[in-house]
DNA sequence: CCATATTAATTAGCTCTACAACTATTGGCA
DNA sequence: TGCCAATAGTTGTAGAGCTAATTAATATGG
């Protein structure tokens, strides 16, 4: 499998301006969402159950894209804030169901608003079009590694 | 500063594929690192360092995108690995410069093949052009961020 | 129907990352 | 010149992510 010359100087910078741009973007909402006690990390569970809500927890680390074990502390603390529930399943002894609480409900709006006000701040300028090929591209790659991942152990 | 429905629509899947892909691939690459007892984190500093010996770690931390304090526990690592050294600067006593040592050259010649390795294995399929304009886009984002984010404090 | 493998959630322990606070040194300016 | 700001490096602490191992429950195969 030979490798272009020219594909090599391109494919370097790319994953690092992944990288920065994924570490700065995560550091930005972190302070945004500083005043409310959340993180981003603990913003992507709410937002994630507030689409779909009722899910174990295992389905739920799938839909992120984390592992259950990590999800687990980010879970404690959510429960431990009173946002979220973890209920028995009714069909699986094992399993538990995760529910949003009312107090989640008014948060959720405002975060949502902070989200979405700070992503078009930093997509500014950015064409439509550009975005649209940005997140082709990024899919693409998770989802390959995804394959590449798992194919390692199982 | 209004914005588009459509902008919203396609902002919140790139702010998602780029965190989830980003996180993978780290993890990846990391796993290819494993047998050598090296992080991707710990090989980014190496490679940094291999294409500009004798910078400061604030200087080194800058390039890297990273925090000074971050930047000393990955520097005390590879320091007690014995792949790099630091040695006072002669200009500047708080100031200390960082060099490789003999035993980190083989080591990131492997390293930056295997780095090549799973990049090209990661990116195959993705076409240049694309590939160009994402990298296009992810850049300008950290750029963005970076003014965005130190606006803030200073 | 029982033994074994698999699965859901958890805990323990590690790395990387960040912020805040601290020390030592430098640089600017009055 | 001498005092105060700023800067380089460090340490402490905390969060987010991972793997590995544990426990309880379910599925499966003989």
């Amino acid at each position: 499998m030979k490798t272009d010359p020219d594909d090599i100087e391109i494919q370097e910078p790319f994953a690092r301006s992944m990288a920065t741009a994924s570490r700065m973007w995560r550091r930005h909402l972190d302070l945004r969402f500083r005043d409310l006690d959340l993180s981003q990390a603990r913003w992507n569970v709410l937002f994630e159950l507030s689409r779909n809500e009722e899910v174990t927890q295992i389905e739920l680390a799938h839909r992120l894209g984390i592992e259950a074990a990590t999800l687990v502390r980010l879970l404690d603390g959510l429960e431990g804030a009173g946002l979220i529930e973890r209920r028995p399943s009714a069909t699986d002894r094992r399993a538990k169901t995760l529910h949003l609480t009312e107090v989640a409900s008014p948060l959720i709006v405002r975060m949502k608003k902070i989200s979405a006000t700070s992503r078009a701040e930093i997509l500014e300028g950015i064409s439509l079009e550009d975005l649209r090929i940005a997140t082709k591209v990024l899919s693409g790659i998770a989802a390959r590694l995804e394959v590449l991942n798992n194919g390692q152990n199982g």
